[in-house]
DNA sequence: ATGCGGCAATGAAAATACTCATCGTTGAAG
DNA sequence: CTTCAACGATGAGTATTTTCATTGCCGCAT
């Protein structure tokens, strides 16, 4: 997989490069705009990366000339942080999924891997809804009844599980492994408190309760059975 | 590359097997002490991966028996928190590395690569010094002039990026991608206030002072020129 | 020498996350 | 029906981390 790098900054770039180089990938890096588009005319990447603020011919710039030119090529955008607008911009303009700086590595390849998965071609869903709570992947926010909740990175996070497999079971285990990257055993209830924060914030306000307890099994988020 | 799996727990063990496959690893998975032992010393694994807690016959008697055997294959054994002195029991019966639960997956996917990738042999240095200050990576203790220093987690793990690397000047990018993952342009300074703190514990009661700042460099941990 | 601009240091407050003790609920056993 | 134990919920306290505004320092240009 060959993955185009298109990004200004000398550091970011050799860090993106270093560390998709050891996950496997082969990259280009181009250091501005210009660069940054002829190599993704001419060259046959599997995946773009690009940084929206670029010398000369930004990012959108490369990006809207990339799909006038009919080159049918993933892109996955990066924008500076409070930019929230730029993330909606780039959607429209066709960009595949965009990563907000300062962004972990890891989180940057799982989007990457996310979208080579899925080629291009259907975009992955950029919101997410169950009943009157909806979430929004794009602008990280979420709303019930079309009331804005904020909620915090970790909330966020395990809402975005919830909703992403809502109806199901999610065992803690599950649970702890997506949204904190921990394997337990263990005996703390960081788990507990977390729901309990998140259903203070989405559930208590408002009806239905979305947010279910399953005895010995886990949390399951769905609408009640009317009975 | 091979790897053997007990651990007694059924979840913990089937996350590690499939985190390790996704990883690009073999697995066996061994339920108890015996068979785990029995494994170990038919099979050709290239690493073992030994959970303290077992019914019957438990990890240290596993660990033993296969030291004993004249079995010439690396361990990195799991132990249960508060169980300090396990770990030193454990590197003593010969363990290459341990890990205490709970733990990010990601940070068992760094170990285990690094004891790969030195092979069994040279066991790595369980402590880093510079000067008067200690860092005890078993333990996960610090010391200067034998005085005990509490750390955080990212204290620690800024102070041992630094001691790993003393004499170097560490750019900021760096930093911030080990101890944060992180990939920054960015415009915050976390950076600053955590040496700021790690400075008031380590060096602030101390002569001489170890941490250096070098404008528009980074940080160096250092012994200061006698000039 | 003086002033300026960029970088770093600092202190304090806010946000976030985790721990702990306690309470309530549920379901099973008697 | 009552009791008990396991599990989860809860509130409060604490630790940790991040943000923000301000100050200080250093080197360069005038």
């Amino acid at each position: 997989m060959k993955i185009l790098i298109v990004e200004d900054e000398a550091k970011t770039g050799d860090y993106l490069r270093q560390g998709l180089s050891e996950a496997g990938f082969t990259t280009d890096l181009a250091r501005n705009g210009m660069d940054g588009l002829h190599l993704a005319l001419t060259g046959d990447h599997d995946l773009i990366i690009l940084d929206v603020m670029l010398p000369g011919l930004d990012g959108w710039q490369v990006l809207e000339t990339i799909r006038r030119s009919g080159k049918e090529m993933p892109v996955l955008f990066l924008t500076a942080k409070d930019q929230v607008e730029d993330r909606v911009k780039g959607l429209e303009l066709g960009a595949d999924d965009y990563l907000v700086k300062p962004f972990a590595f890891s989180e940057l390849l799982a989007r990457v891997r996310t979208i080579l998965r899925r080629g291009r071609n259907g975009t992955e869903p950029t919101t997410l809804a169950l009943a009157d709570l909806e979430l929004d992947l794009l602008r990280r926010r979420v709303t019930r009844s079309g009331k804005r909740i904020e909620l915090t990175a970790k909330e966020f996070a395990l809402l975005e599980l919830l909703l992403r497999r809502h109806g199901e079971v999610l065992p803690r285990s599950l649970i702890a492994s997506q949204v904190w990257d921990m394997n337990f055993d263990s005996d703390t209830n960081v788990i507990e408190v977390a729901v309990r924060r998140l259903r203070n914030k989405v559930d208590e306000p408002f009806e239905p309760k979305l947010i279910r307890t399953v005895r010995g099994m886990g949390y399951v988020l769905e609408e009640p059975e009317g009975d």
